[in-house]
DNA sequence: CTGAAAGCGCTAACAA
DNA sequence: TTGTTAGCGCTTTCAG
């Protein structure tokens, strides 16, 4: 009778029961709060492990407990950008004992207010948000709700109390001014996910405004709607460079693409740069391996992920403002 | 009064007032379960929606219903292979509306179960573990716990009570005789993660043993301690064939190892396959954007996830048995 | 069709 | 140092 039967798993009460105190007793010792003897410690220590009770965190977090779960909503999971933030994001959660429950939102805003109304049904301590773009039903949502919210990878707009990323639009105009120094004036744009990436669109066109104030310009754009990846890259490059012959660089949404660029040019004997300079977006690990080194800008995404986990968790050195880390520009061989 | 304050969110409760009717029947209307007229149920909807009522999913689940919440343990997020597993799972677990909790056990049993253990605190409908060994201490908190488990990835051994993956040991065996069959006898095997990745053990065990069956050997073992990358491949390759002169042909344990060394062979003018064969394992999209297209094994990786999380998430067509997905040898022009 | 009562497993507040 | 009481927000059961 106050063993668990085969149904259901044991609970404090079982644990009571073997170790012949009460209930609340039990509740303190697992939690290891308030006073209770040595004695009674190792009884229901033993007992516990001897039935192999596991806290209901969901009768905790009812009883006003905090609950160490951190909503997480990513727009893909097929950009390996995000993989890294969601690794920066897990690990220091798990430092703290905290874990995220995840949700993909394809890069749609109503998608993603869907899946943060589901998230909060489990009353999370904390969400993570991608960017900085919401609808106003999300943004009364989570304001209703009172969780901490942490916004990455874009720092430029209005953000709901933290954001976690870099300036977009220096990275890009950066990438135009050293294409100017490098005497790349007419320039290719190639890009993917169909202009629903608002990141990649911020960059690019802060890198048009600033190639052309220099003197240079645009000479083709575009913009695919697959997702980003290597054999897209090597595709569109070789579509570009069959259309126009007038350009000197390609600017590339991310280094997916641009590492397919650079296959497709290696293929076809293409020299790079003098034939044509690329460039890329991300500094991802594999650029290292390749025959040349793509010129790109480094971004710190684990660093990213890391911040807005530890500011959703509660952590008391990461304030609520908006944090702009550090993209650095990576001159390769390519330009 | 019946307002919630500033502090905490709405409950049924506060709809109930608003909308003029008891607690309960805005519980059904909310569920669509029993009976309730036309106009208590436009009421209760305005009502709602007027507040910003979100489910409160704890009580419900602690009441007894489901909750639509599956753990997920992955050995890593830093190979992408894990990554298409989860894009498997979450589509599939999305479409059904429930979602996933993650954690990472970076390849160790005993993280594994601590994660579990944390995990089944939430009370989760199902859980999926990477590989088939587990700590004893796993096995006996799942089978209590009385959760659907999925096992992904490995099918060769004792599952808990449903298995998704591939033969590892046919794949393994597979390669091994299109080595042979291409006169590549002296053989190369590189590697990653120190030998935690149990699966590429069994791989590389079985195309060892068939290899030498068939009258080939292994003349050089390499497996690294880090994670594996595409640089480390190219390192690891420029490596063995500095220190080893008579092997024909290098067995990767992945496509990014693979593809480092391709790399190498490219940027140092090694002749492949005449040099040197090269093969790896996976498929990975970005292969098809190399130079030239590398000798590998597809894996079902979606698919796995895919199918994983329809058994967790309780759907009726998928047994509880193991399910053996097909793992293609791809041949390119590397081999 | 609708409501009142009971209770899921836990913890805060108080009593012993 | 330990136990008792109340109740978090919800759903099951049973009464109107």
């Amino acid at each position: 009778m106050s063993q668990a039967s085969k149904k259901s798993r044991p609970t404090m009460h079982d644990v009571a029961a073997k170790a012949g105190v009460s209930q609340m007793t039990v509740s303190r010792v697992l939690r290891g709060e308030g006073y209770f003897s040595q004695d009674v410690k190792t009884r229901v220590a033993d007992a516990a492990k001897a039935l192999g009770y596991i806290q209901n965190r969901l009768a905790s977090v009812q009883r006003g407990m905090e609950n160490p779960m951190i909503g997480v909503v990513l727009p893909t999971l097929k950009n390996t950008v995000f993989i890294d933030v969601l690794a920066g994001i897990n690990d220091t959660l798990a430092e703290v004992g905290m874990r995220p429950v995840f949700g993909v939102s394809e890069y749609s805003e109503a998608e993603e207010e869907t899946l943060v109304r589901d998230m909060l049904s489990w009353q999370p301590c904390g969400l993570i948000l991608s960017g900085i773009e919401h609808t106003d039903g999300l943004r009364r949502t989570v304001a209703q709700s009172g969780v901490r919210v942490a916004e990455i990878m874009d720092v430029e707009g209005d953000a709901i109390s933290a954001s976690f990323g870099i300036s977009q639009q220096a990275a890009g105009a950066e990438m135009a001014r050293h294409f100017i120094a490098q005497g790349h004036r007419r320039v290719a744009y190639i890009g993917s996910q169909g202009g629903s990436d608002l990141r990649a669109l911020k960059r690019y066109t802060a890198f048009k405004s600033e190639l052309e104030a220099e003197g240079g310009c645009i000479t083709y754009e575009r913009i695919a709607n697959r997702a980003s990846s290597m054999p897209l890259g090597r595709e569109l490059t070789a579509a570009c460079l069959s259309d126009v012959t007038d350009c000197d660089a390609i600017y590339f949404s991310n280094d997916d693409l641009a590492a397919g660029g650079l296959m497709h040019c290696l293929s076809n004997k293409v020299s790079v740069p003098h034939g044509v300079a690329l460039a890329g977006f991300n500094d991802l690990p594999f650029l290292s391996a390749l025959p040349q080194r793509i010129t790109t800008t480094h971004t710190p995404r684990y660093e990213i992920g890391a911040l807005a986990a530890r500011y959703v968790a509660g952590a008391d050195d990461v304030p609520a403002k908006r944090h702009m880390l550090l993209a650095e520009l990576v001159v390769g061989d390519t330009t």
